[in-house]
Parts: C-alpha cells; sequence; structure tokens
DNA sequence: CATAAACTTGCACAGTGTGCAATTTTTACT
DNA sequence: AGTAAAAATTGCACACTGTGCAAGTTTATG
C-alpha cells in the first residue's frame, strides 16, 4: 500500500474522528462541516474531497466485500450459512473497527433520521455485492432467493456488529460465529 | 374529507406534476426547486411547505397502509398471503395512482440514485407498517419472521405496481392478484 | 533531481432550507 | 350574512451546502 493511500485513509479516518467529535459535543443538527474542518485541521473544500456531506463524515467508509478475493465463496460446497458468516466476517477484517469510536458513531446515528437513511443505504450496497456472489453460487435461476439471503446475512451482520461494540471481551472473529449463530436460528424458525 | 384537506393533496399533486414536467424537461440535477414553483405557480416558500426537497416533490407521498382500518388483518385467519395482498392492495386503493404520471416519475427515478434512495426509504416505511400488523398477527416470537415477510410484500408490492405500469390494461385490483401470486411463487420455491 | 500525478486550498457562486412576520383564504359558529 | 379563529401563502433575510476552477504544495517515479 502507498503512503498516498495510507494517508488517504488517515486523513478520511481523522475526518470522521472529527466530525463525531463534534456531533457529541454540538449536537449533529447544529454541527457545520467548517466546524469539522476546523476540528480536523483542514479546510472545508478539503473536506468534500473526502466526503459528500456531513451523514457520510460520520459513517466513514462502507463495509467492502472483496468480491475479486472471493472466489472461493462462489465455488466452495461447505455449508452455506457458515461460508456466508466468513464472507461477512473477512470484510470485517480488512478494515478493522476500533469499538470507542463505533459506539460513538452508534450513539450519534440513534438520534438522527438522515444518519439512519445513510446507513441503511449502506447495507444495501453491501447486501447487492453479497446477493451478486450468492447469485454466482447458487446460480441465475435462485436470483430472488439470493437476494433474501443476502438481506439477511447484512441483518445478521448489523446484529452482530453491534453485540460486538457493546461487548469488551469479544473480538472480530466473535462476530462470524454471531451471523452464523443467527442465521442457523431463523433457519431452524423458517423449516 | 374538509375542503382544505382536498386542497392540500391537490396542491401536493400539482407540485408533484411540476416537479416530474420540469425534470423531464431540463434534467433532475439542473431542475431547481425556483423551476419547480413557477411551473406550479407558487412561491419557493410554499414549496418547502409541502416537500423537504427536490426529491420528495418527485416521489409524491408514500403508500400508507392504514393501521387503523386493518384491524381485520390481525384477526383474520384466512391464507396469510392473500390477506397480505389484500392488504397492499387496499393501501393504493386509497391514494389511486395516474399511470401516465407514474411512467414519467419512473423515467425520472431510474436515472437517478438520489431519487432511489429516497425511493428506497419510502418501501421501507411501508415495510414498517406491515411488519408491524404482522407481528401482530403472528405473534411477537415471530418478530424477525415477520420483519422478513413485510420486506418481501413491500418488494412483491414494488414489482406489481411495476407491471401495472407497464399495462394499460391492468387495473389496480390486478394489481392485489399480481402481489398474491409472486408471494406464493417464493413460498413454493423456499418449501 | 526533474517531472508528472495527486492533493490541498481559497475564492466565487448558485442553490438549499428555515425562521419569522405580514397577508390572504378557509372554516366554524352565531 | 357576519365574524373570529385557524390554516395557508408569501416575501425576506440569512446561514449553510456543495462544486468548479485555478493556483500552490506534496508525493511518486524513473
Amino acid at each position: 500500500m502507498n503512503l498516498r493511500e495510507r494517508r488517504r485513509r488517515q486523513t478520511a479516518r481523522d475526518i470522521q474522528t472529527a466530525a463525531v467529535t463534534v456531533a457529541l459535543r454540538n449536537g449533529f443538527d447544529q454541527m457545520t462541516t467548517e466546524a469539522i474542518a476546523i476540528e480536523a485541521g483542514i479546510s472545508t473544500r478539503t473536506f468534500f474531497n473526502y466526503y459528500n456531506n456531513k451523514q457520510a463524515a460520520i459513517l466513514g467508509a462502507a463495509v467492502r466485500l472483496d468480491v475479486a478475493a472471493a472466489g472461493w465463496f462462489t465455488c466452495s460446497d461447505g455449508s452455506l450459512i457458515d461460508d456466508i458468516a466468513k464472507l461477512l466476517g473477512q470484510g470485517l477484517q480488512d478494515d478493522p473497527l476500533d469499538r470507542a469510536v463505533l459506539r460513538k458513531i452508534m450513539a450519534v446515528v440513534d438520534a438522527n433520521p438522515s444518519l439512519q437513511d445513510l446507513f441503511r443505504k449502506k447495507v444495501q450496497e453491501t447486501s447487492l455485492s453479497l446477493a451478486t456472489l450468492l447469485e454466482a453460487r447458487l446460480g441465475t435461476e435462485r436470483a430472488l432467493e439470493s437476494r433474501l439471503l443476502a438481506e439477511l446475512g447484512t441483518h445478521a451482520l448489523t446484529e452482530a456488529v453491534v453485540i460486538w461494540a457493546a461487548d469488551d471481551d469479544s473480538t472480530l472473529d466473535d462476530v462470524s460465529v454471531l451471523i452464523g449463530a443467527k442465521l442457523r436460528s431463523v433457519s431452524e424458525i423458517l423449516c
């Protein structure tokens, strides 16, 4: 990874941290992009080079499923549920979360519908990537089930991350386990 | 229904029509709230009394499930799928769509991610109302299944409305039938 | 070390969205 | 009809958003 690339990520994180800090201090609605820029030590113009708006700055980057590196997923003949859990967990490992920061983010998001909207959008994006992979594995004729399974998987991911954030003793590996458990529980109820 | 209430709805529709007209003429991104206001014959200030932003003006009001008038749904012991189809169809009847207008709206939405975002949000709202009703019918212990079923139902609704919009000979009643058919098809695949 | 590519910044500017107070329209009641 | 309350419309001021552009600065590369 480049120095340039590392710097970009770091700046993006710095801005996110600044945004969360300001949001917790003044309230999200009172927070201006100027305040974020000052807190992060950059110009407002640079802020907009990193994020399209305040909402995006709070939420940061979405969980990305590396479709290229997931060839194993489409070919695997192991347990579908385990593979989904592993895949989603892998997506988290790529861009590790900071528990303390995440808690603050959750506090801000909980109080702001506009943030929840954007969050839904990001979840939707993740769901779409997952659906594509699932369709590749299950076959095109199962497109609808793929979409629903993906929906289910990303919901499980969200709930698992919330649990992870709340429990100081849990690790990122536990998230995969949690996802698997949730999916299995749903599967039992439906069958 | 009041004269006042009817006027409000009519003005809301007028603004929506104006917005769609302008969007098709100039492109959504070039469209300003001022242009909409002029087209609708109102002030920009009044525009914001009706809609929070351009996106909302294009999409208009969401399909509302009248929770109060849906007591029958939670008590019914008929076919769940039929009842869901009936309920969603009922929501449409309350606020009939104009096929020609809907087609124009779809053309604009198809070309604009920000409209798709808002659309997703509206679908989500409908899904939530439906989930509440489903949970009341199925029992609290089936909350998760209720949410998934609701998701499924609103997806089916969306697809059915698209089909209705494309077919001049179909009626709003057909939408219910379509929803039922889609749900049944999914149910077969899953079982 | 020189040059290209990427990044940052200031500035100008068009557009968004809201609070407030004045005015007009509708409703409800006598 | 007449009138007072309630609701809707509007203009105005203003703070904030987001983008294009051009000039300056930093990093990558050979």
